[in-house]
DNA sequence: TTGTAGGCGTTATCAT
DNA sequence: ATGATAACGCCTACAA
């Protein structure tokens, strides 16, 4: 007896397609042994009583929830683009997205994401940088049987559970940028050590210059926090040398921002007497003035492959999420604040 | 029997404590009806064991889910700042969040929504400009009996499902700043007539000048989109005039950095010939040269009412939630792209 | 290919 | 104050 106020069930399908609710759960399930006649009289009745199944109910018979998690740190436009892609393929595959914030400094961080990976009775989670580089919240979802995707800049442990950036090629055609506009003074702002997406930036471009035979020199770097402040610190000791560089490549585009704002306070012009280069492709790297070259983060490519690796892992495990690629490759993009090198 | 490789469940509970299941649920459900001494030992056992209660069974038992909904359109900072102040409060709360991004635009914007509340089984949604300002949607929520809380800038409907942003105070401090400082040919650049938080700025802005006698006419005047190049075509046109602007007001900071960009172009100083103010207060307005005036939302203070009063109505209903403030005020913050009128 | 019966972990009803 | 028992809506043996 179908109440017409309520939701309609597995039961009302069952008894208006005549047939029984184990035979629709096949249909729903999409089970191959079900007679072609019957599933189309099934999918008929569904369609007229707009029924959708109950995911509460299902997640407790099947012990799924088909709730995924997305677990980051501060909440940032990066974080937004991210959640973006993953929702567009999470909305195809009938899953949802249910999202976690929460401190990699603080001592309790991996007791509180277990605590939400449990509460939540979440299928999977996707794990943003910084907080995914934590080893011990790796292992700590691997002992208690929780699949996930770590988004990183390096590679660590199986690679069906991550997709890392590649910054190699992306910086080697930054220098090769610099180097050829006749640049050989090149500093560098790093983000803070305790990111190892910081410390990957810092090795990579190091190498890149040892490509040309060039040295980074002490007074050369500055170590930043990824912050506008941090950036303009930095950019005041560097530029306030006899020998300054000639160019200044900043960790991220928010210390990039910081350079340009001392230099023109220091009357220094860009890119005349000052190139500059940032991290990120933040929108408002194309607004400012002179527009800031920079590297650009394939966000949506990510979120994509990521979440449609997670989803493999979850449904048919490792070997399925092991077809999809695991490298991603952010890109150099030229713009108007790196120059010539001023000759002088 | 407990098996000791999985989650414990409220049978080992009520074994262990020498009870029934009921009287555990009771625990769990703060029931007055418990005696104290059996109370303690409930909660020690489940102490001991571990315990957290099964949110799936709870939910299809009670049929709740403990999920929130958060609706928006674009990824933004915005989101993702008032995403944070939401998720702070469900923690307490014992709630999670699912995210769910659609298209205003969207011909399937009412179906899409709804059928993601029903879909996900949510107890709740909290709807963010511009969607929020469709009141189709509400309508179709509240058919549905869905409880919801809309962060908009306009009253409609009732209070309890709002949180209102009142543009008055901030927009009457800025242009008595501008007024104070002798402009008195201050140009208007809206965003989209479709956003309703546009049409708001607007009519609140033309409400402030009239306070001091001033008009604003046509040829002061632009329509923008919210975008960067939309604020960049909008200040040519008001720049280019032979009579132009003193001040110009951008509806938001991104096309109030169009602005400065095309000033910055034409040659125009700021604020020595022109003074610029923005609204937002994105970060990107402290970094840029000169620092941007702007009207600073008050974010967190934004999703931590909204979440509660979202809560209060879920569990306690209209009246609980009615005790909760309806509006707030974001505030005028004078930087460096505001100064005195020229004098020529 | 299809149906029957039992269970997933809670809460709700109604006794006691 | 407490407890047996029946939902809640679906899935999974197992049987037919």
């Amino acid at each position: 007896m179908s109440d017409p106020g309520k939701q309609p069930t597995i039961n009302d399908v069952a008894d208006l397609a005549g047939t029984s609710k184990r035979t629709v759960s096949r249909v729903i399930n999409r089970s191959p042994k079900v007679n072609e006649a019957t599933r189309m009289r099934v999918l008929e009745v569904i369609e007229k009583l707009n029924y959708t199944p109950n995911r509460q109910a299902r997640g407790l018979a099947a012990s799924r929830s088909y709730l995924l998690g997305l677990i980051y740190d501060l909440p940032t436009l990066f974080i937004a683009d991210i959640q973006k892609g993953m929702l567009n393929v999470c909305e195809e595959a009938g899953y949802e997205v249910v999202v976690h914030a929460c401190h990699v400094e603080s001592d309790h961080l991996i007791e509180d994401v277990t605590r939400f990976v449990k509460r939540a009775h979440l299928d999977g989670v996707a794990i943003l940088p910084p907080v995914s580089d934590i080893e011990e919240l790796a292992d700590s979802l691997d002992k208690m049987d929780c699949r996930y995707v770590r988004f990183s800049s390096k590679l660590g442990g199986e690679p069906w559970k991550q997709v890392v950036t590649d910054y190699m090629p992306a910086i080697m055609d930054m220098t090769n940028h610099l180097v050829s506009l006749g640049h050989r003074d090149i500093a560098f702002i790093s983000g803070p050590e305790s990111h190892v997406s910081s410390r990957k930036r810092y090795e990579v471009f190091i190498q890149a210059l040892n490509n040309h035979g060039i040295e980074l020199p002490g007074n050369m770097m500055a170590t930043g926090a990824f912050t506008y402040e941090s950036g303009v610190t930095a950019a005041k000791k560097l530029l306030s040398q006899k020998s300054r560089p000639t160019a200044i490549f900043a960790a991220n585009d928010e210390m990039a921002f910081g350079v340009m704002n001392v230099a023109n306070q220091m009357g220094i012009r860009i890119p005349d007497d000052l190139s500059v280069v940032g991290f990120d492709g933040t929108p408002f790297s194309t607004f400012v003035i002179p527009s800031l070259s920079t590297i650009i983060r394939q966000t949506d490519e990510m979120a994509n492959l990521g979440t449609k690796k997670l989803l493999a892992l979850i449904e048919e495990g490792p070997d399925a999420a092991h077809g999809f690629e695991t490298m991603v490759s952010p890109r150099f993009v030229p713009r108007e604040s790196t120059g010539p090198a001023p000759s002088g």
